[in-house]
DNA sequence: TAAAAATACTCCATAGGTATTTTAT
DNA sequence: ATAAAATACCTATGGAGTATTTTTA
């Protein structure tokens, strides 16, 4: 199971139609029919209706349809929440600082920061010179 | 980008070990090298780092396991919920009854299957003879 | 040197394409 | 007659394997 029969699935459901999801797709039609099946036969379940001319949902169908697109968009969000983590703008900053020497600047710093990434946690720690640099 | 690369990505983040998770998996080492290095690349982003002897997640890669052991048990859960659903283990029954024919039996009839199928809504809907059944 | 990951290549499974058939309107 | 899905068959992309190289403890 891949997020393509999901994919597929979720643009067949849509349609109710498996020549407009093929077309929406830019994939063959037969290659959405095979994928559907492959899915059913995975699942063990019927996921559409389709004796008549017309496609529907099963209740099968019904339930994997918002499971699918809820997975599917939840796999969108993470890669963009990913990218956004390797751009800094997420996370957490450890900011270690010697009392007397940066008292004049780092407030300001610091605040300029946090406006520009509301996202990033800042933990301030107040050290001796002579402390690890851990974590 | 495809569950393939999620159940990779995460087995390496687990073991922070590609041959470990080559042999988890049952795939040749080189295929999980390359199964990561195209999710790095489609995501833009570096999942591990790896200069040293030691694999390390980034704090890039720290956002994604998080999501996609979360995306990776949904789609499991999704699937066990179709195949109950196609069951009729979930979902809703719509049962219709003329008053008086139906009065003796129905309730313990309900009871009884409401105890079996505990996630089945029962929908009870007092009817005429000449009543149009739709839904 | 020994280990682990990357690279190079080869192969084959399968996703996807074209052509056709089936089915129902 | 038309439109849509299924089936049959073929092609080719890319996933996975083996062998090897690179890297660093």
């Amino acid at each position: 199971m891949e997020l393509r029969h999901f994919r597929y699935f979720a643009a067949v459901a849509r349609y109710l139609n498996y020549n407009e999801a093929s077309r929406r797709l830019h994939v063959a039609q037969p290659a959405i029919s095979k994928t559907i099946s492959d899915l059913e036969e995975e699942i063990g379940a019927k996921l559409f209706l389709r004796n008549k001319r017309t496609v529907r949902l099963t209740a099968a169908g019904t339930v994997l349809l918002g499971e699918a697109e809820n997975i599917l968009k939840r796999s969108e969000d993470a890669k963009r929440a990913v990218q956004r983590a390797a751009r800094g703008e997420v996370g957490i900053l450890r900011i270690g600082f010697i009392a007397p020497a940066t008292a004049p600047i780092l407030p300001s710093l610091v605040q300029t920061y946090a406006r520009r990434y509301p996202d990033v946690e800042l933990k301030l720690h107040h050290m001796n010179p002579d402390d690890q640099l851990v974590r």
